[in-house]
DNA sequence: TCAGATCGTCTGTAACTCAGACTATCTTGC
DNA sequence: GCAAGATAGTCTGAGTTACAGACGATCTGA
């Protein structure tokens, strides 16, 4: 069947083109994110997920070590030294739970939130850069998709990538 | 002024949640898609990226390997192994480009295209259940931003990533 | 014809990921 | 109160991966 079938008429019936992959798009434009926020971020620990550990020390409750590991799709092991990288850079703190002992709580220092204070900014600056092609609108649009899928894709509990902490 | 100000305040004026992070949703977007699509692509040479080449050998006329890798966002050296392995499968094969001898014209053979048709319904579900989250209306809407930005940002020439070949 | 660029390959090094062990601590059941 | 198992964070080592650089073959332009 298959060796009957004209080449031409199988790629366009049964084998689209690799632009309509989604895991094509996602990776060029997460590559192309990657890329550009590394140059933003390369003064700061950890690059890309340095400013994500710091923004979520920055925010909300100071959560632990872990949970925000899972938050980050980052190892347990990999979160341990970026954190130690952003500590001795004096940007955020370690400070154990009073509630469970084994437990570290992170929190982000005054320099650490200045730090984050332009570095957001600056990312932001990125973002619509790479968010150029878009209208303002669609624009808008893609981050609330992207957000609305990130925060119930975990697979076992649908909102476990949704808490924070 | 940073010490002054409340930390609460600090939070909601200049430093957003991680959640609004557009790196964060994209990568927990791309992380949540590479694992689901492993799982389907497991006996295929390379995974997620393997059936990319393989897709790319089938549709369009033949192109060069650092062509390819360049669409990938592959280098050049893991073009090479990615593409022995997909060779010693049966599945694509190099010919001699006759226009450039130094160049190799990458296409799929018939098993390859084969493999490629039942391959790709397989990743046409997880990719439904990675949208599942969504509405069909906005599905398709995400596709078409995402195809939108990653056949734009190549920064050099602008159309760089989104010509196949 | 010659110099420089390019294609694909190979090699080695650097970086990264992750399983596993370990200590300290919590929780549960008795 | 105590023992057994689970969990948080750290450390180590093995395995994988990415990538710079060199190389031969070939193309291109002067």
């Amino acid at each position: 069947m298959w060796l009957s079938t004209p080449a031409r008429y199988d790629a366009v019936v049964t084998t689209p083109a690799v632009e309509s992959d989604l895991g094509w798009a996602l990776g060029a434009v997460f590559r192309g994110y990657v890329r550009s926020a590394e140059k933003v971020l390369a003064h700061l620990p950890g690059g890309p997920r340095g400013f994500q550990v710091l923004t979520s020390a920055t925010t909300g409750e100071p959560c632990s070590q872990q949970t925000l590991a899972r938050h980050l799709g980052v190892d347990k092991t990999v979160m341990t030294y970026l954190i130690d990288d952003l500590e001795r850079a004096g940007l955020v703190e370690r400070r154990p739970d009073p509630a469970d002992r084994r437990a570290r709580l992170l929190s982000a220092t005054a320099a650490g939130r200045a730090h984050l204070a332009e570095t957001a900014a600056a990312l932001r600056r990125v973002e619509d850069e790479i968010l150029a092609p878009l209208a303002p609108a669609e624009r808008d649009l893609l981050r609330d998709l992207l957000r609305k899928l990130a925060t119930r894709q975990e697979p076992g509990s649908p909102c476990e990538f949704a808490s924070p902490c």
